[in-house]
DNA sequence: TACCAACCTATTGACATAGTAGGTTGTTGG
DNA sequence: CCAACAACCTACTATGTCAATAGGTTGGTA
């Protein structure tokens, strides 16, 4: 699979929050009780399923899927697809979602922050990203 | 300067984007008619001159600013700041602002784009991302 | 017990980030 | 007119992340 280069281009997402997405919106449709296993996730999706590996690894430790092992294993989901959010999945994969360093962790915290200008609106267009990410739901994509 | 590590923490804005941005502010703030040299800035703002540099050409480059050289030199605004949206100068910074890759550009578009369940999410993701940034001013932020 | 699927460890090339270092050109106040 | 000053230019570097690839081990079931 061919390397993609990104000359100049800001992207938020990374294939690890888009893939995870996509592989809760297949167990989502793909629903039949039962597991299913990564190598049909993996053709479906047209994306190295050894590469997926990673990514549902962090998602059975998150408590997004759960796995299991041997003949007629594979993944499943938890909950109904309305109970979880984007936001939640992306955080999962991404680390905590934030505009800049300051906003994401207090151990970043910086000593200009009281006089800062630029502050109240990194945290006014974080509090926009959030509400977007966390108000869309895995049903509102199936 | 210490290197700021961020251990699984997403972040969307990096050091050019913001800094660019308290240039341009600093810039407004103590707007004489004349030249502000990068001294004075880098000063005001706790951030290493040789570094902002690097940002600063880019500012000129892209026609925010004007630079001149020599005793009295310095950088000045080219516009009033209620004519510089934020969205501007972060995109001239940071490249194409978008959520997802195949949105940043044509030539990353993908095979799956008439099939893909997230496509649509991503598209209106990046057009409130673009709206609020866009929408805010420079003059908004003194 | 053979098969299948998850699970685990490690390694890799390419690229971006966040700077640092030192030299050159251009302008102007004294 | 020249010294001081400031922009401008080229190059380098450490660290980390991204997007995988590779191969082996554990565990469950038909």
């Amino acid at each position: 699979m061919g390397v993609i280069q990104l000359n100049g281009v800001m992207n938020m997402i990374s294939t690890k929050g888009r893939y995870a997405l996509r592989v809760m919106i297949d167990l989502a449709q793909n629903d039949h009780g039962g597991y299913i296993p990564l190598k049909d996730i993996a053709e479906h999706q047209e994306i190295s399923k050894k590469y997926l590996e990673i990514i549902v690894k962090k998602m059975v430790e998150g408590g997004l899927i759960e796995g299991s092992s041997g003949k007629g294993g594979g993944y499943k989901l938890l909950r109904k697809p309305n109970r979880y959010t984007v936001g939640e999945i992306l955080t999962l994969m991404e680390g905590t979602i934030s505009s800049v360093a300051c906003l994401a962790d207090k151990k970043y915290d910086c000593p200009r922050r009281k006089k800062c200008e630029t502050l109240p609106m990194w945290k006014e267009f974080d509090s926009i990203v959030h509400n977007y990410l966390y108000g869309k739901k895995l049903s509102d994509l199936i």
